[in-house]
DNA sequence: TTGTAAGCGTTATCAT
DNA sequence: ATGATAACGCTTACAA
């Protein structure tokens, strides 16, 4: 069942080398000896065999998702799925496989990281919310490593495919100012994730442009995960606010049950804008007016920003591609605009 | 940055063939030598390239997820990143690689399944819920390729791992019965999905056992998704059920909806046990009693089978294993108990 | 246009 | 216990 490249030559009666330039789709082959070897390779279902491949090309055909262990609580979130399902697609069409890692922890010599990206088996990565100061990052650049972030990074040296979080959370807050709202909180995402981060710039930049004084006690940190939007909600209460913008449709969720608990009604008390529409959006009751990213094209366009980094000759790999995607504001019932 | 094993045997003063014997824990090595050469190659940060092994021991250290297109629709589900997790999870420890497809269409001669699973480049594959008939199943046999099922296959041959889907239906609906109904209805899984019987299975079982007549009125097929869980509760509606139980979480948010928007209330009116128990059975109002699944359990003992299978005489091979995981029911308040 | 032959970086067999 | 040496299956100059 495993044939090779030297057993289509004797069936074919050519060399090697010809079969591979067949297979290569190399020019120089008469086209009907190509035709003739093509249809042999048919006939028998060969096919390359990777690992030789590799070990002659230095190319695996495979990239890697590594999703780094900061994250890796979240991992159970859709936001994955929907990333992973657009990244997958993507690999599916350029016909690059997919190596996904979940990374856990520093590890020292010896441990992931040098076991998976220095035995030279993935030609590039695609890393997944990672922290701001993630010390994966140095050495990715460092080993000069082919990589692209899904999220933006300080780093200029770093290629990203990111969703405009500054727009998006602006978008989110303005929404509240024109219901009328002049007390309107936050619950941000963790400090230490530029998505974190950039959702409350975008918070005090609507506040700002509309002369809203901003209000630290108006602000709270969550961890984008529901426990920390009931915290967050709970903490914002002292500060009495009219309306809260949510960083994450998950943490809103838990926003949801604290104020449900505290029998505070949204909207009727408390208006609601969140970030992400992920499926859960529209399952809870109000359905949340929420920021739409588009997900699933991030996690592809990731892997075309990828690919195109690796055909590209070296010195080319120096200017790092960064390409943000906009954000849409989907009115449902959770800001109250609809009543 | 890259060696090899020659370079590391030069610095070391051996030959390749020790420095493999070094890397591979072989027993023939001097004690001596053997440290001195583990130190050498910390040293550099050697890391054995793996195409080139792969190459000579015919293993890639890869076991591969497949999740067929049938499927691939739900891929968004939590279910996906839940189980997803408990796979990475294991196969670090395991320090094997995962690698992940999404196999899309039917796919003939030089399609998906023979560029991946004929270029050896995977050890094994776990195969995620596929349908009873997908062609896959067969291939997979035919071609002597190591695989594991997720959710059980009728094949005989076929090893799985899979959670006890007669007994948890069961368990919802003598739960149900319990509670005083008699008209219960439920909103099946596809019929081309094991899970999918094997829940409408349990669900007759609970009845026959409680000498409640079996009312086809009361028995409408599901697809695991959202609409068909809206699309199930109102046809449902007509055999005016007092409870209903449905075959997922998802679907069971359908249901709500779809429950609400007719302005009947859950539990009161109607009572709801699902199964799953995901994230969002929390997230929604009232929170939904359901059958808990070990999902990320399912995925690292997907990978322990595999493996075991990988590293054990062909002929021991034939012996298909076969694993059912027990399911819990979580008692919340969309079955009314609560009250 | 085609064939020959030298790698690619390992492991494994066989001597020693 | 250690070292040559031949695979492993492919690509790619270089020759023809």
């Amino acid at each position: 069942m495993a044939h090779t490249l030297e057993e289509i030559a004797r069936l074919a009666g050519v060399s090697r080398s010809t079969v591979s330039r067949v297979i290569n789709d190399h020019p120089n082959v008469k086209p009907q000896v190509r035709e003739h070897v093509w249809q042999i390779i048919r006939q028998v279902g060969y096919q390359p065999h990777a690992a030789a491949r590799s070990l002659a090309t230095h190319r695996t055909q495979i990239i890697g998702v590594i999703i780094p262990e900061s994250v890796t609580t979240l991992f159970a979130d859709p936001f994955f799925s929907l990333f992973l399902s657009g990244v997958t697609t993507a690999c599916n069409e350029k016909r690059y496989n997919l190596m996904l890692s979940l990374f856990n922890g520093p590890d020292g010599p010896g441990g992931m990281y040098e076991r998976i990206l220095h035995s030279a088996s993935l030609d590039g990565v695609i890393v997944a919310s990672a922290t701001v100061d993630d010390p994966l990052i140095p050495r990715l650049l460092r080993d000069c490593i082919p990589f692209v972030m899904v999220g933006r990074h300080p780093d200029e040296r770093v290629p990203y495919v990111d969703v405009d979080n500054v727009g998006g959370a602006r978008m989110a807050t303005e929404h509240l100012i024109r219901l009328g709202h002049q007390r309107i909180g936050i619950v941000t995402g963790p400090r230490n994730m530029m998505s974190g981060r950039d959702r409350l710039e975008g918070y005090k930049e609507a506040l700002q442009a509309h002369r809203i004084p901003i209000d630290e006690s108006l602000i709270v940190e969550g961890d984008y995960r529901e426990g920390g939007g009931m915290a967050g909600a709970r903490r914002l209460l002292a500060a009495s606010p009219t309306a809260i913008f949510v960083a994450s449709d998950v943490m809103a969720i838990g926003v949801l049950k604290a104020l449900r608990q505290e029998g505070i009604d949204v909207p009727g008390d408390i208006a609601l804008v969140s970030f992400d529409d992920l499926p859960i959006a529209t399952a809870v009751e109000p359905a949340l007016t929420t920021v739409r990213q588009p997900i699933g094209r991030l996690g592809s366009l990731a892997v075309d920003v990828l690919l195109s980094l690796l055909d590209r000759p070296p010195q080319l790999q120096a200017v790092a591609d960064k390409i943000v995607l906009p954000t849409e504001l989907i009115v449902r019932a959770s800001c109250g605009a609809m009543r």
